[in-house]
DNA sequence: TTCATAATCGGAATGATTCCTACTTATAGG
DNA sequence: CCTATAAGTAGGAATCATTCCGATTATGAA
């Protein structure tokens, strides 16, 4: 379910990709980057915004976008959206299903071999997929023991 | 792929329904749910907008939502969000995957036995999926014919 | 240390959706 | 057929996440 990597490892990981590509490493990035490598509930723009004010009170919002921004085209992360809360980024790039909790809100990833309907659809309908959205809507373990069952 | 019913019969019985729920059958909703059941493409509320304008030319946006708010609280239409465009609607709300065409933007849906990754879910995390989101982003078979492969 | 330019900041603009209020109309019952 | 009334509609204002813009700042290469 979690990561493979440690979040050390995934943030070391992604500043030296970014200094390879040549992008300048401000404050305001790395502190970005190692709340995305470190926060599992898929946090959102204010969510990152809120957390980096912790340590750079003065970062501004358009930075997190433009940081988001970059770190989404560069493929480092993903930006989901749903029906009734702002996009969240998560770090796992790799084809897996989002567990949305509607409940608490929640975000938690399920590892799977979620390529077995690629090959049909394609088969079928001449579609090509390039990449998938799969998620689940409901209740989480946590919130399911919460209400008695 | 294409949805069992004819789009006539989807009407009929969608009004039914909604007459035995004690909705006023307003010619507005007659419209809207008129172009729901034929329009395949899945269409955001502005082109909704569009078509019934061509009939009743001065509907507002207002009720376009208010209706579609209505019929996706019965379960009757499916709200879609997506990356960069507005939210789409479709008719289809058996469990399906979507065919998003990142080219033409038109969404396909793609019927198959959606549901064997529903029950390791919930054995393996405790996560107990409600209602699903399927998505493939790609080419459709048209646009990857117009250019070449 | 200097410099070019990418990154940051703050605020304004955007655009889909929601909300608000007054007006209109579909339906049920007389 | 008429009327009452609650539901529906229209139009515009408000909201809110996101994008855009111009001015300022600071990273990293020379």
């Amino acid at each position: 379910m979690k990561s493979e990597q440690k979040p050390q490892d995934i943030e070391q990981t992604l500043i030296s990709r970014l200094r390879d590509k040549g992008y300048k490493l401000t404050p305001q990035r790395r502190e970005i980057i190692r709340i995305l490598a470190r926060d599992e509930s898929h946090p959102g723009a204010m969510d990152i915004l809120r957390e980096v004010r912790k340590i750079l009170p003065r970062i501004s919002m358009s930075t997190v976008y433009y940081t988001l921004d970059m770190l989404k085209k560069e493929g480092f992360i993903k930006e989901l959206e749903f029906y009734d809360t702002e996009n969240r980024y998560d770090i796992n790039v790799s084809d897996h299903i989002n567990l949305v909790c509607t409940t608490c809100g929640k975000i938690t990833d399920f590892m799977s071999d979620v390529h077995s309907f690629s090959e049909s659809v394609e088969k079928e309908t001449g579609f090509r997929p390039a990449r998938m959205r799969f998620e689940y809507y409901g209740i989480c373990r946590n919130c399911a023991g919460r209400n008695g069952r």
